[in-house]
Order: C-alpha cells, then sequence, then structure tokens
RNA sequence: GCGCCUGUAGCUCAGUCGGAUAGAGCAACGGCCUUCUAAGCCGUAGGUCCCGGGUUCGAAUCCCUGCAGGCGCGCCA
C-alpha cells in the first residue's frame, strides 16, 4: 500500500480537491512528532475565507482513522497524519521481502530504449580521473534505468579517429617495440607519442609524415589499418581492466571511426534542406537570432568535417539503429554549447526526436595544483588512485579483520566504492576538486561506510542463522526502527527522482540515510539477545535494511561485500 | 562584450519545484568497546543561506539589479 497516496484519498474526500492536485501538496515534516504526512491549509485560505487553523481543525477532526491511520491532528495551519507504526512497518517489510533485489525496481519504463553515450574514452590516451564522471554516473544511469523497466544501450563513443593516429603510426615505425608496447599498454602508447612531439618540435616533417600516415589509414592502407586496429586493441584491453573493477560493460563502442563514411550524407541533407551557408570559406548553419548562439561549423574550408558533424551523424543513426525514446550524452558541461548546438541543427533539420536528447551535464574536475592537463603533467591516473584507496582498504582490514579470506578483492571493492561514491554523492553539476584527504577518507558519508552497514547487517543475520517466518511488526514501534522503516519505505521514490532528473546522487543520498538509520538502530537496539518476538522483528527490519541498501548501492555501481 | 552554470557552517554538500525552529558529513573538542563488525554511536561548538530590492499569509527556494567564481563563444574534441 501507498500511505501517501491513501493519505491524499482520504484528504481529497474532505476537501474535494482532486487526489493528483492533492498529492504534490502533501508534504513530509521537519520533525518526527509532527507526523508522517502534513497537509498545509494556507492555500485554501482564500477559497474558503476561513484561517488556516480554523480549516485545519475542521479537516483533522473529520478525518477517518483507517487504512493504517493512526491519529490526525490540526498544528498552527497544518493537518498532521500520523500513521499507524506497526501497518507501516509491516507493509515495507512486506514489499522488500517480496520483491528483494528488485525492491524499487518498476516497470515503468516499458522496455522503452535510451542510448546513454558515457565514458567516451580517446585511443592512446591514458584513463585518468577526468574521466571517471562520466564513466561512472553513465554507468549508473545504465543501471537506474535498467532497474524501471527501460532498455539502457550503453554507448562508449570512441575518440578514435583523427591525426594523432598518423603520429602514433610515424612514432611507432621509428621508436616502437611491439613487446613493449604488448607489455607496456597505453602507458608505453603515451611515451611514443610524447617523444613524436618533442621531435616534431625539432623536425617539423614528421608532421607531414604524420598526415600522409593518417591519410593512409583513410584511405584503408592494409599495413596503416592493421597498427591502427591494434593500438585500438591495446587501448580498450588496457581501459577495459578499469571497467572491470567498475563492473561496466557497453552495448556499443561505435566511436568517430565508425561514423567516417556516415558524414557525407549529413552534409547533403543539411544541403538540401537549405541550412548550409558559405562562410569565410567554410561550411556552417546559422541559428535564428533569438537562440543567442554563433553559428556552428560543419565543414571546414579544407573539406574536412568536424565534431560535430559526427555527432549529427551519430545522432541520425542512434535514431535510426535504436528508434530510441531517449537518447542521453554524459558530457562535461564545457560542452555545453555544442550539445545545444547539435540539437538545435537535428530539430531544424525536420526531426521532431531532437527534443528526446538530453546533454546530461557534469562539473569538472580538478586536482590541488589546478585544472588536469596532460601535457603539463597536472594528472592523476585511475589506476593509481585505485591502487593507493584499495591499499588505504587492506590496511584497514588487515588491522580491523585479519581473518577475512579474500581480502585483496574485497579491499578492491570498498578502494573503489569510496571513489565512485565520491563521484556520486553530490549533484552533477558541482565541480570535484580532487583531495587525497578525502578520497582515502573512509568515514561519515563514504561509500565505506555504507558498504560496512551492509557487512554489519550481514554479519547479524549470518549469526541469527535463519530468518523468522512470523513478525509481530508492533515490535517495531519504538523511534529507530520507525526512522529506518520510512526511509526505507521512501527508497522507491528516490529511485524514481534519480531516474527523472538523471541524477545518481538522489540514490546516494537514499543509501547513505538509511546506513545512517541502520547504525543508530543497531547502536540503541538489541537484536540477536532480544525476547523472541523482539528478536523476530528486528531481524526482519535488518533483513530490509541489508537488501535495500545493497539494492542501492548496486544502483550506484558500488560492490556490497558481506564481509569487510 | 555575449551566453550558460555555481554561490548555504572553517571544508565538502543536502534542503523533497514556496511551508513549521535551515540539516548531514569532514575537520575541532568531549564521551561510549567483558554484549550482535568502533570503517560505528552520542554530545559540544560552528549560519548575514553572497549583497540589495520585489512578489505574498510565508522566500535559502520564484522575479529583477549587482558582486564573486567557473565554463564556453568558426576551421580542436
Amino acid at each position: 500500500m501507498n500511505f501517501k497516496r491513501n493519505t491524499a484519498e482520504l484528504l481529497s474526500a474532505l476537501t474535494g480537491i482532486d487526489v493528483p492536485t492533492l498529492l504534490p501538496l502533501i508534504e513530509v515534516p521537519p520533525k518526527r512528532d509532527m507526523g508522517d504526512f502534513a497537509f498545509p491549509c494556507f492555500s485554501l485560505a482564500k477559497t474558503l475565507r476561513k484561517a488556516p487553523p480554523v480549516i485545519a481543525q475542521d479537516i483533522a477532526g473529520r478525518f477517518p482513522l483507517q487504512d493504517g491511520i493512526a491519529r490526525v491532528e490540526a498544528v498552527s495551519g497544518y493537518v498532521n497524519v500520523f500513521l499507524d507504526a506497526e501497518a507501516v512497518a509491516r507493509e515495507t517489510l512486506r514489499s522488500v521481502a517480496s520483491a528483494g533485489s528488485r525492491y524499487g525496481a518498476s516497470d515503468e519504463g516499458q522496455g522503452r530504449v535510451v542510448c546513454m553515450d558515457y565514458s567516451s574514452i580517446n585511443i592512446a590516451k591514458p584513463f585518468h580521473i577526468g574521466h571517471l564522471s562520466s564513466t561512472v554516473i553513465g554507468h549508473s544511469l545504465y543501471r537506474i534505468y535498467g532497474f524501471l523497466g527501460y532498455k539502457p544501450i550503453g554507448i562508449n563513443h570512441l575518440g578514435d579517429w583523427g591525426t594523432q593516429f598518423g603520429k602514433l603510426i610515424v612514432a611507432f615505425q621509428r621508436w616502437g617495440d611491439k613487446d613493449a608496447i604488448e607489455a607496456g599498454g597505453i602507458k608505453e602508447l603515451l611515451t611514443i607519442y610524447v617523444r613524436f612531439h618533442d621531435e616534431a618540435e625539432k623536425d617539423d616533417a614528421l608532421n607531414d609524415e604524420a598526415r600522409a600516415a593518417f591519410k593512409r589509414i583513410e584511405d584503408g592502407d592494409p599495413e596503416a589499418l592493421t597498427l591502427f586496429q591494434w593500438f585500438k586493441d591495446i587501448t580498450l584491453r588496457d581501459v577495459g581492466k578499469i571497467y572491470d573493477v567498475l563492473g561496466i560493460v557497453f552495448d556499443s563502442y561505435a566511436g568517430e571511426s565508425f561514423y567516417n563514411d556516415k558524414m557525407d550524407r549529413v552534409v547533403d541533407e543539411l544541403e538540401k534542406s537549405g541550412l548550409l551557408v558559405l562562410d569565410q570559406g567554410a561550411w556552417v548553419v546559422n541559428f535564428p537570432e533569438k537562440d543567442h548562439m554563433p553559428p556552428c561549423l560543419v565543414r571546414k574550408a579544407d573539406g574536412a568535417s568536424l565534431y560535430i558533424t559526427r555527432d549529427i551523424a551519430a545522432a541520425l543513426y542512434r535514431k535510426e539503429h535504436y528508434d530510441f525514446y531517449k537518447s542521453l550524452y554524459i558530457v562535461a558541461y564545457q560542452q555545453n554549447l555544442h550539445f545545444k548546438q547539435l540539437f538545435r541543427v537535428v530539430g531544424m533539420m525536420g526531426y521532431d526526436w531532437a527534443k528526446d536528447m538530453e546533454h546530461v551535464a557534469f562539473g569538472m574536475v580538478s586536482i590541488e595544483e589546478g585544472t588536469l592537463s596532460t601535457r603539463s603533467g597536472r594528472v592523476l591516473f585511475l589506476q593509481d588512485v585505485f591502487e593507493k584507496a584499495t591499499e588505504k582498504a587492506l590496511e584497514l582490514i588487515e588491522e580491523k579483520s585479519p581473518d577475512l579470506e579474500n581480502k585483496r578483492e574485497v579491499a578492491a571493492q570498498i578502494g573503489v566504492g569510496a571513489l565512485v561514491y565520491g563521484t556520486l554523492s553530490a549533484s552533477r553539476i558541482k565541480d570535484i576538486n580532487f583531495s587525497w584527504d578525502r578520497t582515502l577518507n573512509f568515514e561519515g558519508e563514504t561509500g565505506p561506510y555504507c558498504q560496512y552497514t551492509h557487512a554489519r547487517a550481514c554479519s547479524v543475520l549470518r549469526k541469527a542463522e535463519t530468518l523468522p517466518a512470523e513478525v509481530d511488526y508492533a515490535e517495531l514501534s519504538d523511534d529507530y526502527a520507525q526512522a529506518l522503516i520510512k526511509l526505507i519505505a521512501a527508497f522507491p521514490e528516490a529511485v524514481q527522482r534519480a531516474c527523472a532528473e538523471n541524477e545518481p546522487f538522489v540514490v546516494t543520498r537514499a543509501v547513505t540515510e538509511i546506513a545512517q538509520a541502520y547504525n543508530k538502530f543497531y547502536f540503541e537496539q538489541r537484536i540477536l539477545d532480544a525476547p523472541p518476538s523482539t528478536r523476530a522483528a528486528r531481524l526482519a527490519l535488518t533483513d530490509a535494511a541489508r537488501q535495500t541498501i545493497a539494492n542501492g548501492l548496486y544502483l550506484i555501481g558500488i560492490a556490497a561485500p558481506e564481509r569487510m
């Protein structure tokens, strides 16, 4: 049963206001002793020509005490509704128990396809913390949408085209060592790439050579293509290790090179719709004055296409190939203008589904030394951060639970959990200033805290050995149990909000609050050595908390170890 | 110059699209392990919700002006 809806229905009968308009007006009071739901009567004052406290008093006096409603009070213009603790406990715990790992899930998506462009790494460039946000937000949204019945399509739009591949070929042929690259991976590729730049400073002819080498890739020269593919394989193999650690899989790796032969069509179409204008030798699309947007360049003076040309081609391809209901781009806010232009151009081309594309923007990551910059050495490789966090977790495990069997595995889950949590703990738009202190702090509102709480609940259940078949839910009327139950009951709504706003942090917060409430409950109330009836009820609550935390952690892409 | 975004405790952030006395965590200080995992719990202290106007029963929240910071603004992605 949905208590909020039920309250709205009863209120509707008393006020004559229909349920849909009533529902958003009902709020949760700031303090628990003010009840479970509150209905402010101020907005009714004008139409009813009565003072809000009088109206509240009237409604409260006529409120029927049924369907789990214990009592109703009128306090300074509010109607405060108190739910029956036993009923709330029963309904909530039963629905968690029956849904299990699907608690919070729904079929509201009805199998509709949602494309998600995230992570989208560059070939031959190492994965650094700047790539983490897109990867982790995208992955979480992938799970959230899937959980709510959509069919997500995870797309890693690879940056696998451009003259840098010509440079890599030249560099490899001059100074490369196949075995060293096979062994060293991306870091080795980066080394020869950096060397190319150093040498090219002295000898500009190298740049011409690189351009020629890239031309060979474009022309389909077998040797060049083989090398090109090899660079990609090396990169994906390396980056794949990070995706494995994060538990990420993609449905498509179609990147820039994939769209290479699909761009002429875009230019043709733009031309036919009369949108293309020649300006200073280049072809551009101009926007109406009201858009306040500079024109966007679609084809360079030398005939070459650009980033946005590829993105238009990709948008068309995705619509035709997946027939998406929504198409999300999880990309930093630096590219706000780019996506505004992209969506507008696609709309101007006459595709009404342009409205279904959305830029899921997020803030920038900087480190203490300043903005990230590979060239000036201000980088933090994700691999290194993972390792350091895992090491810290391992130290703590050695200290706190030296008997744990799979220490390394759990340490990695905790270290990575800390990092992922850090990325998903605030709204997307906030900039992140990376700090080792914060990353390696596993106390308070952190990933390890939530994981710890989950493991703690698991430990209690393990010692109990069996879950009770019969539960007297009246045993869960104390404040600590009730606070926890209400947060568990609110979890499905949090998942829906996270989806509607493309904001994984909403789930992060919900999980954190449940963990906090469970820890308070755990500290204040004995579970295993309570009297049988109480013990049974508290075990059932422990299991519900355990399950909900596990589901929430899954949705934000964090592992939930049973021991730590 | 134009456009977008951000501004809440020393720091990192919430604040359920206008509601009741603005909440958490970190850091600081003080307590709690012979009892279910102390990666935990409790307490103390910490606020000009950037400034100023406006809208109304009521504003951290909505509107306007300003200030500060970030990002972007044609041949990169």
